[in-house]
DNA sequence: ATAATATTTCAAGAATCGTTGAAATGAAAG
DNA sequence: CTTTCATTTCAACGATTCTTGAAATATTAT
């Protein structure tokens, strides 16, 4: 992944709210959550879950699908282990000083 | 780390110049690198190199000290990997899926 | 076709962010 | 104490992002 892709999901994380969709979403599993569910959860209205749920399937963190009259949303894990691996491999050059800061 | 702290660190790495500088200064290593010298490997004015060194010294991702005439910056290792815990553990659950797709 | 449900889209305004070049600050040298 | 060097700060502007509530769209059921 190049630097400007991955400046692009780092913004599309950077928003409590949608960091809250996407813990909603793991925890949630491979059969994902509506879009109505999902702005419970994170207490949320329709239009502003909605907003952030569209940042991220634009980053492609997210898969939507539709089933019936519901979107339904999953995490695309792929993807944000690619994040995850741009920022360890990449961008901190495989660092071990980094990664025994997490634990790795 | 809560997410609303998470939310403000991605911010601060959603940028290009923020991304090399990271890299940049994981290159340099422990003696760091002066602010001159980072604005000319990443391509950017000293002022624009200082914003966005600023805006990572804010987020307490850089770490800033001076010698002499030259302020040196340094990467912190403990908060980017806390962020890359927060991302892997606290947000995402520890999910296996995930690391898998990082190789962990 | 009409109604009901689920979600998105839109407009408007506030807030934040990024860029530029000029001016200001801090530290050291002569 | 004046000059020089390194870096930051500032003002101004444009661009992007966030929020809200109302309206529009898509799907299904009657």
């Amino acid at each position: 992944m190049i630097e400007a892709e991955a400046a692009i999901l780092f913004g599309a994380l950077a928003n409590a709210d949608r960091l809250k969709v996407i813990r909603t979403l793991v925890e949630a599993g491979p059969d994902g959550m509506n879009a109505g569910e999902i702005a419970q959860r994170i207490g949320a209205s329709p239009s502003r879950a909605s907003f952030h749920l569209a940042a991220l399937a634009e980053a492609k963190l997210v898969i939507k699908e539709r089933r019936s009259r519901s979107l339904i949303y999953r995490v695309n894990f792929p993807r944000v282990g690619g994040l995850v691996s741009f920022l360890l491999e990449d961008c901190c050059n495989g660092s071990p000083s980094l990664k025994k800061c997490c634990n790795l």
